[in-house]
DNA sequence: GTGATTTGATAACAAATGTTATGAAGGCCC
DNA sequence: GGGCCTTCATAACATTTGTTATCAAATCAC
């Protein structure tokens, strides 16, 4: 969060600015690991070209996407950060990517100096309501809507992901097995 | 939300007492709705006594749970009064239910009062980041848990809710059928 | 380029879940 | 206290979804 709504906020995106000099580029191959299960999040990262998925295990210890993240979406396990608890998500490219990492310290400094900007308040109240709303409705989705409707949905609204990612990845995130979306794919073709 | 921090919050329950004399307490019997699904909420409404819960209806028509609220939490159509929308959502009593009804623009009164309190900013993160963790939560269960772990965390972590509310009103928000819980309960009995 | 890996489609079968119907128990209204 | 409505369990059957296996095509590594 936050650095995704740079656009919406110049203040934040000035600010920003000012801390680039402690961000560390970092360069990866895909499939690689960039935040483990399990443990503490230590940087706050920012996408400048490629693909991250958020995932985690079940108890039966399999692997479920959660979210996907790209080119200036910003990404740090967010209660990890807030309450300094071990990260519940892992993070893992699904390209080649490359991101800027900024040490939690100075990402909390950063949030301090946030703080100071004259509308701060309505920042956040906006971004943090931006948030709750997203994950209300990811979470009504699964009472309100089927798969194949979950899946339109994803077509109408956030096609890019369809687009650059597996379609395994796609499938976990919906809430049901490969084959079954494949299944879904084949119905509304033939529509 | 807000007004079921008050505990954690002195500031919070001090300025909320200031807007009594605004609260207009209302008496409704069991099964009455108080919003409805599409309206703007004009209300922020706290629960006085009883129990309510928040529901939507499924493209094909089917009357679903989200969530359940009990004496002392606050209810209002969060989405519809940040943003001037209509609500997503409606308001149903499951008991006879005792309301206190403050009217939208004292509402907002209220919450530009608050935002003259000294540490509201830290309240407000901390608010909104636990909103937004719970909601988390629900939509990172379905990807999680299985129907049988849902229904036991339930147990676990909110066994009032089993207490107060109808079954087939639990499965619902569970997203599965009354049957479908009937025959979980019957299998973990058997255990 | 070539062999290995990944991706995606499909079939066959198994398991989970929904739907409809029925009956019994309890609560509620008058 | 008698009828009515709600709640819940259960059975029978239908549908959806998962699992495992196989194959073909695309992509990747070297």
């Amino acid at each position: 969060m936050f650095i995704s709504y740079k656009k919406k906020y110049p203040a934040l995106a000035e600010l920003w600015e000012a801390y680039s000099a402690y961000q560390q580029i970092i360069e990866l191959p895909a499939k690689h690991v960039l935040l483990e299960e399990g443990k503490t999040a230590r940087y706050y990262y920012s996408i400048q070209k490629g693909a991250v998925r958020a995932f985690f295990h079940t108890n039966a210890g399999v692997n479920k996407t959660v979210q996907f993240f790209f080119e200036g979406d910003g990404l740090s396990s967010f209660e990890s950060f807030m309450r300094g608890t071990p990260s519940e998500f892992g993070g893992e490219t699904l390209e080649p990517t490359v991101l800027a990492a900024l040490p939690k310290y100075k990402f909390l400094e950063f949030i301090e100096d946030l703080k100071k900007t004259p509308d701060f308040l309505d920042m956040i109240i906006y971004i943090f309501s931006d948030r709750q709303i997203h994950y209300m409705h990811e979470f009504v989705s699964f009472l309100k809507d089927s798969p194949i409707e979950r899946y339109e949905k994803l077509i109408k609204e956030r096609p890019h992901i369809l687009q650059r990612v597996p379609q395994h990845y796609i499938a976990s995130y919906l809430g049901i097995s490969a084959v079954h979306l494949s299944r879904i794919k084949a119905k509304l073709a033939k529509k």
